[in-house]
DNA sequence: TACGAAAGTCAAGCTTACTTTACTTAAAGT
DNA sequence: ACTTTAAGTAAAGTAAGCTTGACTTTCGTA
């Protein structure tokens, strides 16, 4: 799964450290998501896209195969 | 986290067992997601919202408090 | 009323998400 | 050179998501 989280921290100034407060996780966890080591729950992952104001869709992108109806 | 996917199985009349296969997840998963035991990972919402063919928050509700900016 | 299908539930086990602590690397300023 | 700040990384532990297997409950229907 890859993410904008990067790009949407760079284009505010913010640190992994500033977001990671805002969102109550350790830094750790931002950067670990950043550095595409594992995905956000889906709880953090609505808390980010909150954050932002924009769609989960236009933060996260999915990589995974589409399922045969 | 609140859910329609009980709603969106009925609509098109599928059985818990037949969305799970449709997910490639086990049926108790299925039971304990829409029972509100706990919420999908991030990877398997965006796989539920490409089999509805719709946006996450359209079948997830988020219920936790906004961040203080 | 017995049967079958769907839903609900529980336990044990594995994987993934997230934490804390701590150390290293990189960049930038003084 | 030294310091500071941000980013990267790692180990060990806890919590959450998901699995399999098995059993119970509910409900429609023969």
């Amino acid at each position: 799964m890859k993410n904008r989280l990067k790009i949407l921290r760079a284009e505010r100034d913010w640190t992994q450290a500033d977001l990671a407060d805002k969102l109550e996780v350790s830094r750790q966890t931002i950067n670990a998501i950043e550095k595409g080591k594992y995905d956000p729950s889906l709880p953090l992952a609505f808390k980010v896209a909150r954050l932002f104001e924009m769609p989960i869709e236009a933060i996260f992108e999915d990589e995974t195969a589409v399922v045969a109806g």
